[in-house]
DNA sequence: GTTAAGCCAGTTTTT
DNA sequence: CTGGCTTAAC
């Protein structure tokens, strides 16, 4: 006798889905462990989990569900609600909307650290650093300890704070990562473990966090058995989801929050782990059952795939088939189709742009929206030549991962005005903020800021100084602007218009191209009225941050209908019915940065197959001949001959349609001797490479 | 101490 | 092509 609300599940999804609910005495049920394969209705069946809950009494204010972006945290409450609203009638919307501690790992760590401020010793009015203010913090520091100068070779900033935070995401030590991961930079070891304590030093003296931070904290607040009760306390059920891409540090959490693992349900798949640049590792959700005892987690697999076509899953599972060591099973589907799987040979990223216009408009011609198809890409500037012609042709995209709109320079030029405002011992804002004035470079700017810091009220003490020299009339008007920000004169969000009118004339005189940046904070001022404090939209804004659409044509409209152009990485969790892969080519699939070591190249192979599971009906892997090389120009061809992946041999070939563009017009004997030419040439290249 | 110009090196994926 | 560091001119 199953409940309405479950009847469209299969027998696996109904079991995760009830899996300890309905114990006598409102008891919470053991461990479990959701391993979900691409498609298998995973978020469907966490959702229902989640709704089911609710539906049996459960309090949806003491639920905890942590999701790998904002993004797919919104998808999954608005599911839950949906699913609610079938039982409980309208009445749901009241009980949905208490499911508030639903978000990422970093945003909920963001908002218990808020709350816990004072028994931690962290003052409450914390600012975040996103990666490029840690990076810009730690150059500070760098700078400072002398290791900047250019006879060293020390690693550069953006090294410095992936080995810290590598360091503190997988809990290792320096030497380790350094082995491992930088072994050319293992001479530093010394310097390096200096450096990262005067970095830590200087986020504590400035009241700042940084993205590691945010777990960090958490860990070392839940490691406090009091303070781990009082936390875990808060939450009867703790949902994970992607739990193949957690990190180290991430699942000492959940332990801490959940020690017998009561209420505790993670969901993942091995074969999707594509994380392990962010310290990601599969040992989590492998492990996961014996890290509880006398009696591990229950497991249960979910096989079925109802995304995919079967030709698309047989492709699919042929990849994923071939990698060195997996857990999972195949995947299985009834959804049949003659089409297998496209693998388009083409003459090169034109030809490849060009293939990809004419076959999503035609896709379009027969029923396929825009938004139903989706070209997915290794590294965000794959798609540069498509979107030149996507542009030409004036067809509608949006891009996601890649470039953001956070890190242009006057977008950050504004923001630090605010987060300043929001915490004057904030050392990146304010250097970078006092450096847009003239006649200020890094030296004054420091003094400025080691003589407010001083000041129990820095901002006030900033107008008491002396005006520096050859700031003129711009320190008066300065000084101004802060004060009456301090005093919150205009209010939220209006002040940011405030914040803008005095940026302007500084946005003229420091970039050429200042009209097509304006239209960018105008934007970001239409985002921030959104918030509802300046503290909320700082936060928020840094942890989950908007995609950058200023360079393009048109913003598309979101009732528009746009083509989907994501990296392999941001397309995690999506769909889409006809999907496009670009430079399915060795040294892009896998990254030639990424075939060091088999472990690396294990997961390029798995991004792979993240891709391709991403299909529901037509799918096309495209392999251009010629690939540009950008950079390095000096130094003979700027083109290099490609060669198919190494992940899709021979063997392989007869799950796939493999074809060139464009046809050849002439007979089907001239076809044949072309693309025997093309194949042999291209063997004959590769020997030598 | 600031600014502009010049020269060299590096170049994935993201909360 | 960009960022970051160095050098030379205000």
């Amino acid at each position: 006798m199953a409940a309405a609300h479950l009847e469209k599940l299969n027998e696996r999804q109904r079991e995760a889905v009830e899996h300890g609910v309905g114990l006598p005495d409102g008891q919470t049920g053991g461990p479990l462990l959701i391993i979900a394969g691409a498609g298998s209705g995973k978020t469907n069946t966490l959702a229902h989990r989640v709704a089911h809950l609710i539906v049996n009494g459960a309090d949806p204010r003491r639920i905890l569900l942590m999701t790998f972006s904002r993004r797919a945290a919104t998808e999954m409450t608005r599911r839950v609600q949906r699913i609610c609203r079938q039982v409980l009638g309208d009445n749901a919307a009241i009980m949905t909307d208490a499911l508030a501690w639903a978000g990422t790992f970093h945003g909920i760590g963001a908002r218990l650290l808020r709350m816990y401020a004072e028994q931690i010793g962290l003052g409450v009015d914390f600012t975040i650093h996103d990666r490029e203010d840690s990076a810009d913090l730690m150059n500070l520091v760098r700078h400072e300890l002398g290791f900047s100068s250019k006879q060293s070779r020390f690693p550069t900033k953006a090294t410095c704070i992936a080995i810290y935070s590598r360091v503190v995401n997988a809990e290792t030590s320096i030497g380790e990562v350094l082995k491992t991961a930088y072994p050319w930079a293992q001479e530093w070891e010394q310097e390096l473990k200096a450096l990262f304590a005067a970095y830590v030093e200087a986020k504590q003296a400035q009241n700042v966090l940084d993205y590691d931070d945010l777990l960090l904290y958490w860990a070392q607040m839940v490691s406090d058995p009091d303070l781990a009760d009082d936390v875990g306390g808060r939450f009867d059920y703790v949902l994970v989801d992607e739990y193949q891409d957690t990190n180290r540090l991430q699942a000492a959490i959940l332990m801490s929050l959940k020690p017998g693992g009561r209420g505790l349900t993670v969901v993942g798949d091995d074969a999707q782990s594509i994380y392990s640049f962010r310290a990601a590792t599969i040992r989590n959700i492998l492990d996961f059952p014996q890290e509880f005892s006398p009696r591990p987690a229950d497991v249960i697999t979910l096989d079925r795939n109802y995304r995919s076509t079967q030709p698309i899953l047989a492709a699919a599972n042929g990849v994923i088939g071939l990698a060195r060591e997996r857990y999972t099973k195949n995947l299985w589907t009834d959804r049949t189709s003659e089409q297998r799987p496209m693998l388009v040979t083409v003459k090169d990223e034109v030809d490849q742009a060009a293939y990809i216009v004419e076959q999503v408009l035609a896709a379009r011609e027969v029923g396929v929206a825009l938004k139903q198809q989706a070209v997915l890409f290794r590294s965000s500037n794959h798609s540069s030549a498509l979107e030149i012609e996507l542009t030409r042709r004036n067809l509608p995209f949006v891009k996601y991962g890649g470039l953001k709109f956070l890190d242009a320079a006057h977008v950050k030029d504004l923001l630090a005005v605010l987060r300043f405002t929001q915490n004057p011992r904030d050392r990146v804002a304010g250097f970078r903020l006092l450096q847009l004035l003239p006649g200020i470079g890094p030296q004054t700017a420091s003094k400025i800021l080691d003589t407010i810091a001083a000041d129990p009220e820095p901002l006030q003490s900033l107008a008491e100084i002396p005006p520096p020299p050859k700031s003129g009339d711009d320190w008066p008007a300065f000084v101004t602007l802060v004060t009456a920000l301090r005093k919150a004169e205009a209010g939220w969000p209006a002040e940011i218009g405030t914040v803008r009118m005095w940026y302007e004339p500084h946005l003229d005189r420091i970039h050429e191209d200042a009209d097509t940046r304006k239209g960018d904070l105008l934007q970001l001022e239409q985002i921030a009225s959104g918030y509802l404090s300046r503290e909320r939209f700082l936060t928020e804004l840094t942890l989950d941050p908007p995609d950058a659409t200023s360079d393009q044509a048109g913003v598309p409209l979101l009732d528009e209908d746009y083509l989907i152009l994501s990296t392999i990485h941001s397309a995690k969790g999506q769909e889409w019915r006809s999907v496009f892969m670009l430079n399915v080519i060795d040294g892009c699939i896998p990254s030639d940065l990424g075939t060091g070591t088999t472990d690396e190249l294990e997961e390029e192979r798995r991004l792979l197959y993240v891709g391709m599971t991403r299909a529901r009906d037509s799918l096309a892997l495209i392999t251009p001949q010629r690939f540009y090389t950008y950079g390095q120009n000096s130094q003979g061809d700027r083109y290099v001959c490609a060669q198919k992946t190494r992940f899709i041999p021979a063997t392989l070939l007869q799950y796939f349609e493999v074809a060139s563009w464009p046809k050849v017009g002439a007979s089907a004997a001239e076809r044949s001797t072309r693309n025997v030419r093309i194949d042999v040439g291209a063997r004959m290249r590769s020997m030598w490479t």
